[in-house]
DNA sequence: CATTATCCGTAATTGCCGTTACGGTTTCTG
DNA sequence: CAGAAACCGTAACGGCAATTACGGATAATG
C-alpha cells in the first residue's frame, strides 16, 4: 500500500478510535468495534498497531504531537512573552477540557497497566510544561514579571489557568467550557499571575 | 444478622473493594474478585448493593460523608478562619491525592454510564466547596481577607491547592505526595491567597 | 498482465464478567 | 432447643472481550 494511502488510512481508523472511545468509554472502545467503524479489519489493526495498548499509545503520541505544534505556532506568533501567554493560555485549556483529551486521560485512567498515563505524561505535560517555562523566562527577561523559581511559577500559573476543570470533565461531571469560557479563565490566570509575581 | 456484625462486615466488602479496586483498576474489580477478596458470597454483595453501580456507589457515599466529618473536625477546631483554612487545606489535599479517592475517581473515569462521576460531584466536590466558602466568607468577616465573589476566590484557592496533582494522580503519573508535601502545599496555596486578597 | 503482498469479512478460540440459582452450613430468634 | 432466615461456596448461563486464523478480494509491482 502506498504510504499516502496508508497514512490516511491509519487517521481514519484513529479517527474512528476516538469516535468510539468518546461514545463508548474505554471498556467499550473494542478493538471490534473500533474495526468496524472504520470500516477495516482487526487483523489490519492488530497488523498495523500490535493490540490494544499500541493503538491508544499511537492516539496520545498524535494528539501530543498536535498539540506541541499548536503551542509553537501560538508562541511564534509574536509580541512580548506575556502576550503570547495570553494567546496560549486559552487554547491550552480548550485541548486539554476537548473530547479527545478527556476521552485519552479516560483511558489512562482505566487502564490497570498504568502505561497510557505514563505515556500521556511522558509525551503531552512533560513536554509542553518546558514551554510555559521557557515562555515565563523571557517574560522575566523582559522585565514583565519577577521571581526566582521558574518551576513554581508555571505551576501556579497552571493550578489558575486549569483548576479543577480537567478532573471534573474526566469523570464526567461537566461539560467541555466554550471559547469564551477559555478566554476568560486565561484572562483570570494571566492577570492574577501578574499580581503575584509583578517586578 | 445483627447491626453492628453486619455493618462490620460492610465495612470488611468496602474495605475488600479498595483492595481490589486499587490493585486492579475499576475493569478488574469484579464482583467476584471482591468477594473473594472478602471471603463473601457474591450473593451476598448483589443482596446487599443490589448490582455493581451499586456497590460503587456505596464507595463514593462513605467516602465523601468520612470527608465531611474530617473536614467539619478541622474547622470546628477553633482560631480564626486562615488557621481553620491551613489545617484543612493539607487534610483535603491529602484526601483528594490519596489511594482511595484516586481509586474512585479512576472508577468515576472508566464508567461509561458517568452515574459514578455525578455521584462523586453531587456527593463530595458541591458538599464540601461551600464549606470552604464559608471559611472564606468568615475570613472577610475577620478582616483577613478582601474580595467580591466568594465562588471566585474559593476556586483560586483550590486551584492553588491542588493544581494537576489529583489528575496526575488519577491517570498513574504521580505518587500519592507525602504529609510534608501537603502541608508545602497548602502553605503556599495560603501564603499566595493572602497576597492576591490582601484587605 | 501475472504475481505477490496486503486488506477485508468472518469465524473460531479462550477466557472472564455480571448475574442468577441452589444445596449445605452457620447464625439469629422465639 | 427447634425453626427460620441469612450466608457461604460453587456452579451455571449468556454475553462479549482480545487475539488468532483463513479464504476471497484488491491493489501494488515488475
Amino acid at each position: 500500500m502506498r504510504d499516502e494511502t496508508r497514512e490516511a488510512r491509519q487517521a481514519q481508523i484513529e479517527s474512528a478510535a476516538y469516535a468510539v472511545l468518546e461514545e463508548k468509554g474505554y471498556s467499550g472502545a473494542s478493538m471490534l468495534a473500533i474495526a468496524r467503524r472504520a470500516k477495516a479489519s482487526n487483523e489490519t489493526l492488530y497488523n498495523w498497531y500490535g493490540d490494544k495498548t499500541g493503538l491508544f499509545h499511537a492516539l496520545v503520541r498524535r494528539n501530543a504531537a498536535e498539540l506541541r505544534e499548536m503551542l509553537a505556532a501560538q508562541i511564534a506568533g509574536g509580541g512580548d512573552a506575556l502576550a503570547a501567554l495570553e494567546r496560549l493560555g486559552p487554547a491550552l485549556l480548550a485541548v486539554l477540557t476537548g473530547e479527545r483529551a478527556v476521552a485519552l486521560n479516560r483511558a489512562a485512567a482505566a487502564d490497570p497497566t498504568g502505561e497510557l498515563g505514563q505515556a500521556i505524561g511522558r509525551e503531552g505535560r512533560e513536554t509542553i510544561a518546558p514551554l510555559i517555562g521557557q515562555l515565563l523566562e523571557q517574560a522575566r527577561a523582559q522585565g514583565a514579571l519577577a521571581f526566582d523559581e521558574v518551576d513554581d511559577v508555571r505551576e501556579v500559573y497552571l493550578g489558575l489557568l486549569i483548576g479543577d476543570v480537567q478532573i471534573r470533565r474526566v469523570i464526567g461531571r461537566m461539560e467541555a467550557p466554550d471559547a469564551a469560557a477559555c478566554a476568560a479563565r486565561g484572562k483570570r490566570a494571566l492577570a492574577l499571575l501578574k499580581r503575584l509575581y509583578a517586578p
